[in-house]
DNA sequence: GTTAGGTGACGTATCGTTAATTCACCGTAG
DNA sequence: CTACGGTGAATTAACGATACGTCACCTAAC
C-alpha cells in the first residue's frame, strides 16, 4: 500500500504538501511546479489514500446506510439506482441493509452509527415505527432521514395520496362506482393512497368502502379480493395498495374463476418492469422511486452538513398512470 | 462519543487495560476486579468502539463487498440472507452493490479494495468475466471469491448441471420427447446447466435441441419462446435457464394462444416466491441460493485468513424440484 | 538478605491523514 | 542596511485503538 509518506519520498516533498494537494487546502500552498510533481508521483505509484485515516482525522467515513424493509421488494429497485447515483455524487458509499436483519442482528443500525461506520441513515420501513430501534435511533446524533411520511424523523416522501387519487379517477372514468381499496397497513404511507381514494370518491358523491389492510405481499393481495368480494356491493374494481399484492389479486381471480378485467378492473399502486409482463398486463401508477431516492440522498447530505431541514414530498414527476390491460370500461351487463 | 480514554479515567486503569479486556489480550494480564471496572465502566459511558481506529491500527475493516449483477433478481433474495447471516456471525458487515452501478461510477470496487474499505469481495455477476475490470481485480491483494465457476479467482458454485439434469429428467418422465432449452448466454454458469439437460437428453436416446441462448429477463423468456416455435421440430416442453424468463414464457405462450401447461410443458431453473403466484404456477429447480450465500462467506472469511482455498459446489442440500402447474405429462393427441 | 519469577498493570510507538503552527528564504521598501 | 511581507514549504500534534516493551511490587526459595 501506498502512502502519503510514499509520495512525498519521491517527489521530494513532505507529507503536508501531498495532503494539500489532494485537498485543495489553501492553507499549505505550493508552486505549480511542485503540485504538478506531486500529481505525477500519486500516479506514478498508484496512490490511494486510506479511508481508514481519513475517517479517523476528519470523524466522517463518507458512507451513508440504506435500510429497507424487504431489499427483494421490486418497487426499491430504482430507489437503489437513484440512492446510489446520488450518493456517488457526493463522494460517498451506500452501506445496504435489510430491515429484518437488522432486527435480528443486534443493534444493527445504532452500532453503526455509534461505531462511525456510517454518517446518515436513510431509512424505509414502513412496520419499524412503533419499535424501539426508532428509539435507538433517535437518541444517536447522526442525521436519520425517513424516505416515507414520518413524525420523528426529517422525511421526504413521494405524493402517495396523489396516487391514490389518479388510480382511483381512472376506474371512476370507466364508470366503475362500486371500487375497493385493498392491501397495506393502516398508519402508513397507504393511509395517504387511501385518504386519495377516498376523497376521489367523495367527489364523485360515493361512499368509500373501508380499507382492506390486508397486509403487504402476494398474498395480502389475495386475501383482499377474497375481503373485497365478502363486502355489502361487491366490487366490480379494485385499488391495490401494494404492486406485489397485484400479483396475488389476479391469482386469487383466476383460482375464483373471475375474469379480469372483464369482470373485475385492477389498477396498482407503484410500477415494476413486471407488471407489463403478466397476464393481463396490470395498469399501475408509477411512482418516482429513483428521484426518491436522489432527492432522499440529498436532503440527507444537507442534514450532515448541519442545514435545517423541511421534509416534503416530491411532487415533480408526478405519480404517472400507466395503462396496460388489467382495468377496462364497466359494461353494464 | 466515548473512547478508551474515558473509559480508562472511569475505571482509574490505562488504556492498555481497556484494550485488553475488549480484546481478551493475554499479553496485558490483569485481575478479575479491574477487568469487572472496567466492563462497568464501559456500560456506564455507553462505549463503542470506533470502527475507523480499528481499522487502521489493525489494517482491516470488518467488512466484505457484495457485487451482484442486477440487485433486484428475486433470486439474491435468499442468497443475500445467507451472506449476511454468515458475515455478521464473523462479526462483519456487508458492502452490496450492483455491478452495473460499479461499472459505471468509475472503479467501484477497485478504489473499495484498495482503499481498504472492504477486507474481500464475493461477486457474482455473470456478465463481468472478460471485463477489464476483472484484470483489475486480479492486480489487487486482497482476496475475491465469485460466487459462480470461474477460471479466474476462488469460486463456491451450485450445482447447475444437476439443475439441467433434474430439469429435463422431470420432463422425461412426464413422456415429453421434443425438449428445448432457452435463456441464458453461452459461457456462463448457464452452459452448465445445458450440459446437464444435454445429459439428460442423451441418456434418453434423444437428441439435444440448441441452446437457444437469448438472454436473461423477462423478454429473454419470450425471445426463447418464439425460437424454440421455428427449431425443426417444435417441442412440447421447455427447460428454462433464468427464472425471470419464465415469466416472459407464459406471457408469451398466451400471446400467441398456447395453452400452459396443456400444451406447452415449461420447468424453470431456480425457484422465487413469485413463481407459486403465477397462473399456471410455475414448476421449478428450487436452488439452494441462501447455502450458497453462507459458504461464500465462510470461504471469504477462509481466504482472508491466508488459507488455500480450494473451489468446488455446494453439493447439499442439493437442487430440489417444486412441482407446480406448468408441467403436464404429455398426451399423444 | 538477596534474587528469581510471577502478577498486575502502565507508557508509548504506530497505523495514514489532516491542519495548525512554524520557518527559511528572497525581494523590496524605508 | 534593516525590517517586513509574501512565498513555499516543513514539523508536528492530533484522531482512537492496539500491542510491544517495561516496570513495580510481592512472594518464596536459596
Amino acid at each position: 500500500m501506498t502512502t502519503q509518506r510514499d509520495i512525498a519520498r519521491t517527489a521530494g516533498v513532505s507529507v503536508a504538501v501531498v495532503s494539500a494537494v489532494l485537498n485543495g487546502t489553501t492553507h499549505t500552498r505550493m508552486s505549480e511546479a511542485t503540485r504538478a510533481r506531486v500529481l505525477q508521483a500519486m500516479e506514478n505509484l498508484d496512490y490511494q489514500p486510506n479511508q481508514a485515516a481519513r475517517s479517523l482525522r476528519l470523524n466522517r467515513t463518507g458512507m451513508i446506510a440504506l435500510i429497507l424493509h424487504k431489499l427483494d421488494n421490486p418497487v426499491y429497485a430504482d430507489l437503489l439506482r437513484g440512492v446510489y447515483g446520488a450518493a456517488s455524487e457526493h463522494g460517498g458509499t451506500v452501506l445496504l441493509g435489510d430491515a429484518e436483519t437488522m432486527r435480528s442482528s443486534s443493534q444493527f443500525v445504532t452500532r453503526l452509527l455509534s461505531q462511525g461506520t456510517v454518517d446518515g441513515i436513510l431509512i424505509r420501513d414502513d412496520q419499524l415505527y412503533d419499535d424501539d430501534v426508532m428509539a435507538e435511533l433517535r437518541s444517536h446524533p447522526k442525521p436519520i432521514l425517513s424516505l416515507d411520511h414520518d413524525q420523528h424523523h426529517p422525511w421526504v416522501g413521494i405524493d402517495d395520496r396523489r396516487a391514490g387519487e389518479i388510480a382511483t379517477r381512472f376506474l371512476l372514468n370507466l364508470r366503475h362506482r362500486r371500487i375497493a381499496f385493498i392491501g397495506g397497513a393502516p398508519g402508513h404511507a397507504f393511509q395517504q393512497r387511501y385518504l386519495g381514494y377516498q376523497h376521489e370518491m367523495q367527489q364523485a358523491g360515493l361512499e368509500p368502502a373501508p380499507h382492506l389492510a390486508t397486509g403487504f405481499g402476494e398474498q395480502a393481495g389475495a386475501d383482499g379480493l377474497r375481503q373485497a368480494l365478502q363486502l355489502p356491493a361487491a366490487p366490480t374494481a379494485l385499488v391495490v395498495n401494494n404492486i406485489m399484492s397485484a400479483v396475488g389479486v389476479l391469482a386469487a381471480a383466476h383460482d375464483l374463476g373471475i375474469a379480469v378485467p372483464d369482470q373485475l378492473s385492477v389498477v396498482g399502486i407503484h410500477d415494476v418492469a413486471l407488471m407489463q409482463h403478466l397476464r393481463p398486463a396490470v395498469t399501475a401508477v408509477r411512482m418516482p422511486m429513483y428521484e426518491l431516492g436522489q432527492a432522499g440522498v440529498h436532503a440527507l447530505y444537507d442534514l450532515m452538513a448541519g442545514n435545517p431541514h423541511t421534509s416534503g414530498t416530491i411532487t415533480t414527476p408526478e405519480p404517472e398512470l400507466i395503462i396496460r390491460d388489467s382495468a377496462t370500461t364497466l359494461t353494464n351487463t
